[in-house]
RNA sequence: GCGCCCAUCGUCUAGCGGUCAGGACACCGCCCUCUCACGGCGGGAACAGGGGUUCGAUUCCCCUUGGGCGCGCCA
């Protein structure tokens, strides 16, 4: 049996947006579920707008998600040579034509159609003109001859059978007046060459599927097995654009998601194995399937990637959080944070269990851990400063004695003594702790005040709660 | 305009002729509790509309409506 060999194949003209990344997830799941070959191809023929930053972004993504793919990625616009070789064989087999339209031309036409109600499309002018007929001086472009009559049905593994009349298909340009190969040759050219035997891709291009065929059946190549996954709208149900809360993958790095949260997330829009939510990258590669993928849209839900991006903060192990939150924080920028963190590694490390189950993403957890840093006098947010009255600033200063005389520091001796100390004065536990939880890290809202007292240490907790204690 | 695709709770989805229409996120209660999370328990919430086919339609077919995509010498 023929090996799979899937491909994602991108043009480098701006970052690794979502779709894109899902598509290539897509594509690299199937593949490694077939045993097969994953294939990059860098679609890079659009010489005004791909640029090289772009194409490292798409590296980059890629592999923060995981995806690993197959050999050396291919270059299309390094293709072209080739490209031209088999526009100039479909010439020779009769299946192609030169035209020699010039721009107006095209563009009259297209208001002929438009005005006859019929979809805008070349008019099959040069068809079958002789050349010698050709203007002078003019660079003729290459169109495919395709079908007038019959039909093109597209077998794709998601949409089903989708048939198009060949009448609503016009012979496009396969070669421009300069040379250089469209898209529609290219990607025909490099599937074929590059052994691809089934093309997962969104499907906006669909309809580009038949043109596609077309050239196949000019070539007699055998055409791939297709998949055409729905796009990713937004919110709203609109289309997923920059304006709408489309991003790169990378700008999720930096609001600090995990890239098994967004592997996993992204992989249950339009996709599902039964009830399944969360699943590794080894389950989702073992369960793939492209009868399980969705027919319809879906919209994409920051609410949910956010819960399952707490999910696997909640799972990851401190060594390993602990390097990502270094790490973003220096990417954000946030000077202070990084260094406050790489000062306290063995604290920061103690404490993340605790940080934990209270961050949904990378960033929170920073701003969780800042009480581990945080320089003397400590900052006192709005409502915690509501915690510190006349009366519990001289509860703070009885608690400073007794803590003070507590022969071992941990969190179970300091919580013994101060409920211990809560009862004797008829108060309620959190009348203590929450003074307490506002000196000593300034904010109403942290994980155990006791653990965090056990955290910064002995002398550290006494001297935040003076500072705020009167006698 | 023409062509094509799609349609189950607010959202992501399970369902592949007979189900009390299931799960997850979100939301609302309650519990746990030093705050906030986490966790546990419970609740409300959907088959777009209309025709068929069938003993029986969420499920199959058609139409309507509503979304989306495509129609470049862009990819």
């Amino acid at each position: 049996m023929q090996p799979v060999v899937t491909r994602f194949a991108p043009s480098p003209t701006g970052y690794l947006h979502i779709g894109g990344a899902r598509t290539a997830l897509f594509c690299w799941a199937f593949a490694r579920h077939q045993k097969g070959k994953f294939l990059l191809r860098i679609e890079d023929t659009d010489r005004e707008r791909s640029t090289e930053g772009a194409v490292q972004a798409i590296f980059d993504g890629l592999r923060w998600l995981g995806l690993d793919w197959d050999g050396e990625p291919t270059m299309q616009f390094a293709r072209a040579k080739r490209h031209a070789e088999v526009a100039n064989e479909l010439l020779r087999r009769g299946e192609a034509y030169y035209c020699y339209c010039s721009q107006d031309e095209l563009a009259q036409m297209r208001e002929e159609a438009r005005a006859a109600g019929k979809p805008p499309r070349y008019n099959g002018m040069w068809r079958d003109r002789d050349p010698a007929e050709a203007p002078k001086g003019v660079a003729p472009v290459i169109r495919i001859k395709a079908p007038q009559t019959g039909e093109i049905t597209v077998h794709d593994h998601v949409q089903g059978e989708v048939v198009f009349k060949t009448e609503n298909l016009d012979d496009f340009i396969i070669l421009r007046s300069d040379g250089t190969p469209t898209y529609m040759l290219a990607v025909v050219v490099d599937d074929h060459d590059m052994d691809v035997t089934h093309i997962i891709r969104g499907d906006d291009h669909l309809t580009n599927a038949a043109r596609q065929i077309v050239i196949y059946n000019g070539m007699e190549w055998e055409v791939p097995e297709m998949a055409h996954v729905p796009l990713i709208h937004g919110p709203d149900g609109a289309k997923f654009s920059k304006r709408h809360g489309a991003l790169g993958v990378a700008a999720y790095r930096a609001m600090g998601y995990l890239p098994d949260a967004l592997r996993n997330y992204l992989a249950r829009l339009g996709w599902s194995h039964g009830d399944d939510e969360l699943f590794s990258t080894e389950q989702m590669v073992d369960w793939f399937s492209l009868d399980a993928l969705n027919k319809g849209a879906a919209r994409f839900d920051h609410v949910k990637l956010e819960n399952i991006n707490g999910h696997y903060i909640r799972e990851a192990r401190p060594e390993r959080l602990y390097r990502v939150m270094v790490d973003t924080a220096l990417e954000v920028g946030r000077d202070i944070d990084h260094a406050g963190l790489t000062a306290n590694e063995q604290t920061v490390m103690a404490a993340l269990p605790e940080l934990q189950p209270r961050a949904k993403t990378v960033l929170e957890l920073i701003d969780l851990a800042q009480f581990i840093y945080a320089v003397r006098p400590i900052v006192v947010d709005a409502s915690a400063a509501q915690q510190l009255t006349v009366e519990t600033r001289k509860l703070l200063g009885e608690t400073c004695t007794l803590l003070d005389a507590l022969p071992e520091w941990s969190a179970t001796a300091i919580d013994e003594t101060m409920r211990a100390f809560a009862e004797a004065r008829g108060l309620k536990l959190g009348k203590v702790a929450q003074p307490l939880r506002a000196a000593l890290t300034g904010r109403t809202v942290s994980p155990g005040i006791f653990e965090v007292m056990e955290l910064i240490g002995k002398a550290e907790s006494l001297a935040r709660i003076a500072d705020q204690a009167t006698a």
